[in-house]
DNA sequence: TGACTAAATTATGAATTCAAAATTACATTC
DNA sequence: GAATGTAATTTTGAATTCATAATTTAGTCA
């Protein structure tokens, strides 16, 4: 997608296109909360644009899985169950699996420093106990490695994916013991890479997606024996 | 997918969910030839609605990577290149793979009894010299297979992959050696399904679809060699 | 008071309209 | 005759309009 951008100088967007980002980012920071309506009035308001545009994107983030749309009654925020984070995790395992395959394969030398750069970061944002940067640099290092893979189609799959758990994931906040267990993880994670060990990495990849869907499942388990629905 | 739309009686389609299936067989049809442009009049003309409807389903097409949208200058049928297929079908193999694991886990002792039904039906295709009716029900079997996967997000991710190496796979028409490899590969498949061993089989359609990655390439090279670009 | 019906209101889906951008056709110059 | 610049035409992107479906409100009757 970069690449082809790349080739026409300038990128203009259409109205749509940067709608869908805007969307997202409502969505994913959970301005608009799931399982509540879209707003459309409100978000062309906000926006200040049409209905046009505004429902043009929302036909694509249904096809994405982040809205539903119901005929006739409009667009609802997605709401993720617990069924989906069953469906999800398990396909965004496989994927990033063979990204870790692809990367040991492709990857720089240099990269492979950068990468190590970004981990040893996030180890300091563990240590000092701040998850906010942690989670961030952690969603870095993933994308790195994506990227390493030098396949843009895997990438797209994986980040449309991804954008469907961030919330719960984000909300999904680790319990102490979990955390340093996926600290572990990491430090296995990178020297795999580092070792370009693309088969074992892989399934470390996997493993590392497996255990945070049951981190996630135990969230949305507490959440709903906490909430009345 | 379905799940949800069984739940409401009458399941109504909206005119741009109509149109992005109409448009997605027109597509892979070839009638739409990949590299035109999308002839967004004409279209209307055709399916008898108004821009609106058709221009929602063109988005939605676009992040799927069918078609290409170039600002202000209308929609384009993606042309698939080596490099596309290059990224497409690892992402495909990994998908099957899954699904292949998932299956021998899910999959009921009378849907196997189905897909081995549709299998020895291809091979009558196969023994015959049935080019068409061996593809489609090649394809049936692995839409089987995905089935009993019992993972919908799973389902439409390869789906919509598929549906952009269709043309290409339909068009890449096998050399007899390459058929008998292909069955042989079935044969395998089938069985490990019976046997129920999901690593193995998850194995073997990840080979399954290296192989057919080949076949296609190849028949691209052959198809830029012989016309002029 | 509470359940049901009907009218009014609002929101949705899709057609139409309109301004801006791109393409084409044409003329002019070298 | 090719190349450049300009006007006319077409196409695109987005706003607006309009018909229809859904929801809300008001009103009726038990």
């Amino acid at each position: 997608m970069t690449a082809k951008a790349s080739v026409h100088a300038i990128a203009r967007k259409s109205l749509h296109q940067e709608l869908v980002g805007r969307l997202q980012v409502l969505i994913i920071s959970g301005d608009l909360a799931p399982g509540t309506k879209v707003p459309e009035k409100d978000l062309c308001e906000r926006f200040n644009v049409s209905r046009t545009p505004l429902r043009e994107a929302l036909k694509v983030l249904a096809s994405d899985g982040l809205v539903t749309l119901e005929p006739n009654r409009g667009a609802w925020v997605t709401r993720v169950t617990a069924g989906e984070v069953e469906e999800v995790f398990p396909v965004l395992g496989a994927l990033e699996a063979l990204a870790g395959e692809l990367a040991c394969q492709n990857i720089t030398d240099e990269e492979i420093r950068a990468v190590r750069k970004v981990h040893d970061e996030m180890i300091v944002s563990y240590e000092s106990g701040d998850l906010d940067g942690y989670f961030d640099l952690n969603q870095k290092i993933h994308r790195m490695i994506l990227l390493a893979a030098r396949n843009d189609t895997l990438t797209t799959a994986c980040q449309a994916l991804s954008m469907r758990l961030q919330r719960p994931r984000y909300l999904a906040n680790m319990s102490g013991e979990r955390w340093s267990a996926a600290v572990r993880e990491h430090e296995k994670i990178i020297n795999l890479l580092e070792a370009r060990d693309g088969r074992q990495l892989g399934v470390t990849l996997a493993e590392h997606m497996k255990a945070k869907q049951n981190s996630v499942l135990r969230y949305i388990f507490a959440e709903k024996s906490s909430k009345a629905t």
